[in-house]
DNA sequence: TACCCTGTGTTGGAAAAACAACATATATAC
DNA sequence: GTATATATGTTGTTTTTCCAACACAGGGTA
C-alpha cells in the first residue's frame, strides 16, 4: 500500500485528500526509515521532537524496571503514531520503542505541526486540530489500559483485554498482536500464571484460543 | 486567590498575561460552577464538550466496575484540569468526575479552544499550542500511573508511588492527597494488607508515616 | 466527660499469584 | 525428514494478597 493510503486511515492526516497530504509532507519535511526486527527506534533517555507513524511492520512501548522485568505498554500497528506527546515536551522518555517486525517508520516534526504556517498550506489548520484529536485518543487509550491494569485478578485482567481487543476489531473471533509473554508483559501478570488461567476459562466455556487466535463467548462488559 | 493569578499558573494558560487571559475568557465564553463536596461533575456515561480547571478544592477522577470495587484514577489539584481529553472526542464518560472537597471549577469549550479565531484576540494561537502540550502532559501522567500500576508488589506499588509524590513536591517529606482506602483504590491494592505493608516498609526503615505526611529515607528510582 | 464516628493498624485463615521445573507442541533451519 | 529453537501448557511448592473481623486512636459533639 502507498504511504498516502496509509496516512489517509491515520488520525493526524484524517480528513485530507492525497494531494493535501502531499503537500502536508513537503511543508513538514517528513523522513521515512526502515528497521529490522527488534530494533530500538527510541531508547529509555533518549528525547526527540518527532512523532512516527508506522507506515509497515509493528511496534512496541516497552519499559524496563531495575531488575530487568520487562512491561509491554502499547502495541502500535500499521497507520498508528507513537511519541506525540514525548515531543510535545522536553523531557527524556521513560519508555523504549522498539520494532516488533521488520518496520518502516515516517518521522514528523511536531513543532511544524503545530506552528502556525503562513505560507505554504491551506490545510494546516485541519492538521492542528487532528494533532488534538490524536493526542486525546491516545490519551483514551491509555486509560483504557489503566482499565485493564486496575483489575485485581488475572482473570479479569485477561476478560477486560480480550473483550476490548473484540470489539476493537468488531469480531468475536480476532488475533491478538502478542505472544504469551508478551501478553504477560502487557496486562503485568505472570505468564504461566496466566497461561493456566487461560486453560481455566476456556474449561468454563468463556474462551476458546489456539495461539494467538481467540473467540470470545459471553459478552463480558 | 484571584482566579486569574491561579489561571496563570495552568498549564493551558502559561506563558499569558492577566490582561490577554481576561481577553480570553471572554472569547471563550467561560463559566464558573461551585460543588459541594462529594458531588458528581461528570458522570460515567456522560459526554461534555467542555474541559474543567479547578479553582478551589480538589477533584478525583474514580471507575466502577460492575461489582461496585472502586477506582481511583487521579487526583486534580488546584490550577490542573479535568476533561480534556474527553471533550476533545464525542464519547462517553468511562469516568466519574467526584470532587474530593467543596470546589469551584472554570469550565471551558474545548472547541472554542481549538478552532481557529480570527476576529477576537491574537493570543490565540498560543492558547492551542498550550492545549497540545496540556494533553502531551496528561499523557505522560498517564504513563507514570501505568509506571505505578506495572509493579508487581504492594511494596513497589507504593514505593513507585511515594517516590513519584516526593519528586513532584521536592521533598523527601509530603503530604498526600488521599487516605489509605483512597490511596489503595488508587494504586489497586487491599487497604488492609497496604497498611500492612506499609507498617513493614516502616520498621525496615525505608519511610516514616503519619496519617497523609511520608517522609521518604531512601532514594529509590 | 462520655459518646460516636471515622480513619488506621493488626491478625489469622482462604484464595490467588508467583515461581521453578518440566512436558508438549509448533515453527524454522538444515 | 530430522534437528533445533521457540512458544505454550502443566504441575507442585512457596509467597503474597485478599478478606473479614476486630482493636485502637483521635476528633468532634452532646
Amino acid at each position: 500500500m502507498k504511504m498516502v493510503q496509509i496516512l489517509q486511515t491515520s488520525t493526524l492526516f484524517a480528513g485530507t485528500t492525497a494531494d493535501e497530504i502531499a503537500s502536508l509532507l513537503q511543508c513538514l519535511e517528513g523522513r521515512t526509515d526502515d528497521y529490522e526486527r527488534d530494533w530500538a527506534i527510541i531508547k529509555e533517555g533518549d528525547h526527540t521532537d518527532e512523532l512516527g507513524i508506522v507506515l509497515t511492520g509493528r511496534v512496541h512501548i516497552t519499559r524496563h524496571d531495575f531488575w530487568g522485568n520487562r512491561s509491554l505498554v502499547a502495541d502500535v500497528a500499521v497507520g498508528e503514531s507513537f511519541a506525540e506527546a514525548l515531543a510535545c515536551t522536553a523531557l527524556p522518555s521513560e519508555v523504549s520503542v522498539v520494532t516488533a517486525e521488520r518496520s518502516t517508520i515516517l518521522f514528523l516534526n511536531v513543532h511544524k505541526i503545530v506552528a502556525s504556517c503562513q505560507k505554504c498550506c491551506l490545510y494546516h489548520h485541519t492538521l492542528i486540530e487532528n494533532m488534538v484529536r490524536l493526542l486525546s485518543q491516545k490519551n483514551l487509550e491509555l486509560m483504557k489500559k489503566i482499565d485493564h491494569l486496575t483489575k485485581r485478578s488475572t482473570r479479569d485482567k485477561l476478560l477486560s483485554y480480550l473483550n476490548s481487543e473484540s470489539r476493537r476489531q468488531q469480531n468475536r473471533t480476532f488475533t491478538i498482536p502478542f505472544d504469551r509473554q508478551q501478553l504477560a508483559d502487557y496486562l503485568c501478570v505472570e505468564r504461566s500464571a496466566m497461561s493456566t488461567e487461560l486453560s481455566r476459562m476456556q474449561a468454563d466455556g468463556l474462551v476458546e484460543y489456539r495461539r494467538r487466535e481467540f473467540t470470545l463467548h459471553h459478552e463480558e462488559f
